[in-house]
DNA sequence: CTGATGACTTGATTCAGATCAAGAAAACAG
DNA sequence: CTGTTTTCTTGATCTGAATCAAGTCATCAG
């Protein structure tokens, strides 16, 4: 299945990646050649928590779940979309995976060895300032996620999703949910069940939902109530 | 109180930084002259979320409470001791605050503008590999603290910074808690009131409190309810 | 020493959210 | 299409933790 050395066909949207825009052709190329490119098929465990960092990886279709689990328990702590990367930091830091990852459905993710990661940051000073932006960037992500989850009932949290959400479909009135709705619950920290209740009650706050389709009925309304802050809804900042 | 220029009793302190071990000396001196060092009394607000970053900050004495609030509610993020940096993100990517910052007790901060930072990241490698190792760093802290507070109940979370505090002690039965309670009840993510039940509940886990006094009675006990973690306990990997 | 202030504890109550249990709806295989 | 599996919903109950209220203790200024 894997084989050794990236398809070319794969190259320009690997390009194109904030990451790699700014490393010499000669030093992509390297990167490329020493890599390889699966597909996976739906909830395979790509890495394990603990393991070491042999490979970053880029996600070039699909889906993955970033996910920990400690005692028992799991929680979901991300969603990877394509076209990004994944584990940056444990491969920097040659460190232990904090995280596991599975791909939620029929995924093609392409994989870097550590090791050429490591020997490309030390001599390509573009390369080295584009992981610096990226490094900062998934922090403050994560202070976002972890100020979200402490300052936030769970109500709230899933109304600025939604806000989120339709920001994201051009501010349509109506959108569907990217996800499962048993993931979503995961990621926004709560339970299924939980999250079920959450949409009844959201409909007091402008919300309509049926299936797996949300409409907005009173954006004013819906606003009010989750109080969107851009330090903790805004990716982009 | 202020005055620019760093006084070169300070240098050293900070030349030890793993930040700044590899800067060109040149480098370090530009950084060193362009910022300067204030005492502040204890509980003095040094930033303030969504302000712009105009310094990237060092604690060299003292400690200093990293919090966000929203919609009238507050929470600790992190507490930095010296001698260390803090905002090293929001300085780098341009970025304003995620959050605010409050000496704890009297203490000694350097300020280095952020513009400053900037420059040297861009003509210095040396300093840019030590960015990125910080950045790595930094990030796994947060991830490892969000697994904390999603994974575990506030007993748990007790259970295992005690453990820790204990390994900080050099592994000694008895140790003090170096905060206030009501600071380490918002650090673990719970009420003061909460925090005082919870000690009373490790009673039976191994663990003597008196006023701050901690003394490991069955340390065994303990760490078999706490179940340490590596990947989420062990600041160093 | 004495009173005042703030930190800490303790108990009673409330609340958000999890868990348990069962049914409804949707997706899917044969 | 039909039966099976899985997801989703709904209701009942339970639990961890917050809140409210009152008291104790420690610290410190006068």
């Amino acid at each position: 299945m894997a084989r050794l050395g990236m398809p070319e066909s794969d190259y320009p949207d690997i390009r194109e990646l904030h990451l790699f825009s700014e490393v010499a052709d000669e030093q992509f190329i390297t990167l490329m050649r020493g890599g390889y490119v699966q597909n996976f098929p739906p909830r395979i465990e790509l890495i394990t928590e603990g393991d070491s960092s042999d490979f970053l990886h880029i996600v070039l279709s699909g889906s993955v779940d970033l996910f920990s689990t400690w005692n028992g328990r799991e929680t979901s702590m991300a969603t990877v979309w394509p076209v990004s990367t994944f584990i940056l930091a444990a491969t920097i830091k040659d460190a232990p995976y904090l995280m596991s990852a599975r791909t939620l459905e029929k995924s093609r993710i392409a994989l870097i060895p550590s090791q050429d990661v490591r020997a490309v940051f030390d001599v390509d000073q573009g390369f080295a300032r584009a992981i610096v932006t990226e490094l900062a960037q998934c922090y403050r992500s994560v202070i976002k996620a972890q100020k979200d989850l402490k300052l936030r009932t769970s109500l709230e949290r899933l109304a600025n999703y939604l806000l989120l959400q339709q920001r994201h479909s051009d501010d349509a009135a109506e959108f569907d949910l990217r996800f499962e709705k048993r993931r979503l619950a995961s990621m926004l920290g709560m339970t299924p069940e939980n999250l079920s209740r959450a949409f009844k009650a959201l409909r007091h706050y402008g919300v309509a939902i049926e299936g797996n389709r949300i409409r907005i009925t009173d954006l004013e309304d819906l606003k009010r109530f989750a109080k969107p802050d851009p330090l903790i809804d805004d990716p982009s900042t």
